[in-house]
DNA sequence: AAAAGTCATCGAAGCGCTTCGACGCTTCGT
DNA sequence: ACGAAGCGTCGAAGCGCTTCGATGACTTTT
């Protein structure tokens, strides 16, 4: 290595200058970052793996195009990326479709050290591969059986809570949910009955009645579940909405039915919270922290990488935010 | 290696199964084929990219958040995992932000093979950098001088005459622009003006008057787009929409001026096919064709990579389809 | 029948790092 | 004042692959 003849040390010296794996005289550590610097030296990536067993990359499995929280998909990504770039880790991009297959390519293989999964199902088919797994792997989402393995999410049932106990204080007595696309529910995508048990829960508590009903992400979509739900529950005052993607066809569907917000009927919002305050009227959300989500789960892998830490599950207390959407019903009796 | 006792080889005998890069006999090739079989034999990535020179990644640098284009990215994103997966390669997510050192860094630690950079702007500053590079690098979209540097990019200007000829044979004779967000124009990402000048050139042609406005991504800033252009050109009786984040509210927003669509307003949009169909109002467009862009941008890496490709520019023809948003102008003169 | 190819395979030399043990030197405790 | 302990550095042995030249066993050519 030509670092080595310039700052006239051997190569192990430069190894445990860039390392600090062991200590290092000043003048030579500094001998040696110069010669690196003039000299533009980078590590080659591949020796490194080799050598150390280590390729610093971290393998992120996204789900290809399901729903249409693409956004929401988008902000994990990039909070991930930051996030292990910060902790001198690179992500390497794997799609849904290659499933089990390409989880155990990728483990197997040493590409990369650890997997983040997202969009996890509550019984999905890739956890025992996953637990067989030589790499540490973090969940973002919440199996019915997480043993084993490492988990991170929205507490979504309290967020279904959250969001009744906000109509409740407000006089709300009757709530309708705009649910997700049939796909999820199908998919058992764990976090949309989460938020339905946890909404269902505190309504029987607070005496509120529900109704609730998924809605494609299309403006049709839209349309028939908002109809569905008022024909089904007509005293109904308040909606959750859990479907970013209808947020911006909603106060035009409510309108056909004759519905102002919050005048006559109060929304409470389960999206991001950029994605509450731009719309005509900004609604009142639960925020769906994808950021916060994506850097736990970077600093969850790390942590299971440096300091074997324990496959713990992490759920996230919602934060309500009220905006302009929620206000009391029009007729509190 | 075991694969190699197992199936009674020498370990260089695996390695040419596997790449195919001298002739084996049948016999020995299935003997081998099933001890890796066997044995759920997986080439340690480091290794194999240590003595080959060669990493079998494509790093992919994508646009943080810029603008709200973000489904689009999405599309790109999965198209060119996809793709690139079938051409045997992974690929490396890079952000934006970590700029000329990422791209840098990337290449000369070997870390990828090939670079693919989207979003460029117009005199991106990460132009002289990729020149540089060891690595070949694909641009999805269409700096001022490309020289010596692949692109791949829908032809924007194209895309904009196109649509003002659709228009134009309708009948139309005054035609608004409902531009990006005031950001990208700033940052100079180049097929923003491209649309823009095809759709002037193609207006002066046939006689129709365009007013152009740029829109921020919300609904506030659709509604001062807008009324500013009808304010500007009250005779305008069509649309051309470029920026996807605003369709949803659109029609809203032109009721709210006593327009109908497209009884007395004509809308072309400029995004991908899915999102023209999923609205209220199904939408005439010009497809923004992401995920041929993902693609032919992975193919022109392997182009490069294998055979040597020169860095040539490829700009896709606009297709338009034509939906519910466009028809006559209501008083034809 | 000898020379010249082919074909299928092997062995060994790296690829560019990390890491372990060793070594010489200084400092400390007693 | 002498052994123990610590510090800073070096050399060499891999890490697990690919690849090049070599080698036999055959086949074809002359």
């Amino acid at each position: 290595m030509d670092v080595a003849r310039a700052a006239e040390v051997s190569s192990s010296t430069v190894s445990y200058v860039l390392s600090g794996k062991r200590p290092i005289s000043k003048e030579t550590a500094e001998r040696v970052q110069r010669a690196i610097r003039d000299l533009q030296y980078r590590p080659n990536a591949g020796a490194r793996a080799l050598a150390s067993a280590r390729s610093n990359v971290i393998a992120l499995v996204v789900p290809l195009r399901a729903g249409q929280n693409v956004p929401v998909v988008m902000e994990f990504v990039t909070a991930v990326v930051t996030k292990a770039r910060a902790a001198d880790h690179d992500v390497l991009l794997l799609t849904q479709d290659e499933g089990v297959a390409g989880l155990r390519r990728v483990s197997a293989s040493a590409l990369a050290d650890a997997l983040i999964v997202m969009d996890v199902q509550a019984d999905d088919p890739r956890l025992t591969t996953l637990r067989q797994l030589e790499a540490p792997c973090v969940l973002i989402g919440l199996p019915d059986r997480p043993t084993g393995l490492a988990c991170v999410d929205l507490d979504f049932a309290a967020a279904g809570a959250l969001a009744v106990e906000h109509l409740a204080d407000l006089g709300h007595r009757a709530v309708g949910l705009v649910g997700q696309p049939a796909a999820v529910y199908e998919r058992k995508t764990s976090y949309a009955p989460r938020l339905i048990s946890g909404l269902r829960d505190a309504a029987t508590h607070r005496g509120v009645d529900v109704a609730v009903q998924q809605c494609e992400s299309t403006f049709e979509g839209l349309q028939a579940c908002v109809a569905q739900l008022l024909a089904e529950q007509p005293e109904t005052t308040a909606l959750v909405v859990h479907n970013e993607a209808v947020l911006p066809a909603l106060t035009t569907v409510l309108l056909e039915h004759r519905r102002r917000v919050p005048a006559s009927m109060s929304v409470v919002a389960i999206c991001p919270d950029d994605m509450a305050a731009t719309h005509a009227v900004s609604f009142t959300n639960i925020a769906i922290p994808a950021e916060d989500l994506g850097s736990i789960a970077v600093d969850m892998v790390m942590g299971q990488l440096e300091a074997g830490a324990p496959a713990e599950t992490r759920l996230l207390a919602p934060v309500l935010t009220v905006r302009a959407s929620t206000g009391a019903p029009r007729k509190p009796r």
